[in-house]
DNA sequence: GTCTATAGCTAGATAGAC
DNA sequence: GTCTATCTAGCTATAGAC
């Protein structure tokens, strides 16, 4: 066998950019694979189930960078909240590149995207404001004052990177940081 | 001449269904062709630019919905400022109904969709910020204050609707619309 | 494991009859 | 103005050499 000409974290990542860009029918099989730095039959070599199985092994990338890099950090209760709380959010601004790029999961929910993926982003999203609302608890807050904070936390970062990318304006998605910062400060 | 099958307005009702459930990419010209009621051929005919001229179409329709159906109303005076609000969020409501429809302004902004119809979809949003934030001079706010909550406004109804279609749970639309009440009602 | 070559299909777009 | 039939390019996917 042949050595690895990508190594597995290289190729998600690659993988990955292209389909938040482009979404899934805007991603083709050549995009991709040049993404990726292989070419299209070294593709179906990895991800023996084609495109379909490429978008989910990018949601299970995305699930488990979202679970290392944010929900175990937010429940470090090694740390204080308010520090937890502002390492997140700029571990988001970074996911999302100051509000520059898109977010995988809406890129993947458009289309057809939701026929195929429609579950696994549905429960990502459930993860999150599961999560978020376990952490606004620690704030004092009711189940429901938190729950609703939560939701709220991620309809204003998709909202604000929707309208940031279409206005090519970043200052609303960074506003929005801000302002979610402030929900828990009170 | 042969007499037109389908009317205007009708094409541009079935041909934007067809886009903002689809996205630009996702939509195929069979696909809008049907849902204009047409065969591929006429929808040439109707629109010699073919699929970016249909999408660039759409936007103008849009763009005239959203003028004659929210801002007109928003501005006109001989109304209660709290009856307009009430008015124009009942519009906005049936426009997405009620949560379960996405905007064909992200729909189209994905993929190369930016490529194609950035400008458009820029201006679009540009112009509903202004609005509303005329609207909300009314309510004694500092210019600064309503262009906040006209943009706040605007990221959570798509932010709203990205959650809400992605999760299958409307109710996060309309909740939201309800905040967006209590904002001018402070 | 990666590649070149290609199959099979559907996309967007067009020609020309009526 | 609408239609059937068709063109070409690009798509997803596969076969088989190395």
């Amino acid at each position: 066998m042949r050595p690895v000409k990508v190594e597995d974290k290289q190729l998600m990542e690659g993988l990955n950019q292209v389909f938040r860009s482009k979404g899934y029918e805007g991603a083709s099989l050549n995009e991709l694979a040049e993404g990726a730095g292989l070419k299209k039959a070294s593709l179906y070599h990895r991800f023996p189930d084609g495109k379909k199985g490429i978008g989910l092994a990018v949601l299970s990338y995305s699930s488990d960078w979202l679970h290392k890099n944010l929900y175990e950090l937010l429940m470090d209760k090694k740390k204080l909240k308010e520090e937890r709380l502002e390492m997140v959010l700029t571990r988001i601004k970074e996911l999302y590149d100051d509000g520059k790029e898109t977010c995988v999961l809406r890129s993947l929910s458009m289309e057809s995207g939701m026929e195929i993926f429609g579950d696994q982003i549905k429960e990502e999203m459930h993860r999150w404001i599961r999560n978020f609302t376990e952490f606004g608890l620690e704030f004092g807050l009711s189940t429901d004052q938190s729950t609703k904070i939560a939701k709220q936390g991620l309809i204003s970062i998709q909202g604000s990177l929707v309208v940031s990318n279409a206005m090519s304006d970043n200052s609303l998605f960074l506003d929005t940081l801000e302002e979610i910062k402030l929900k828990y400060k009170i």
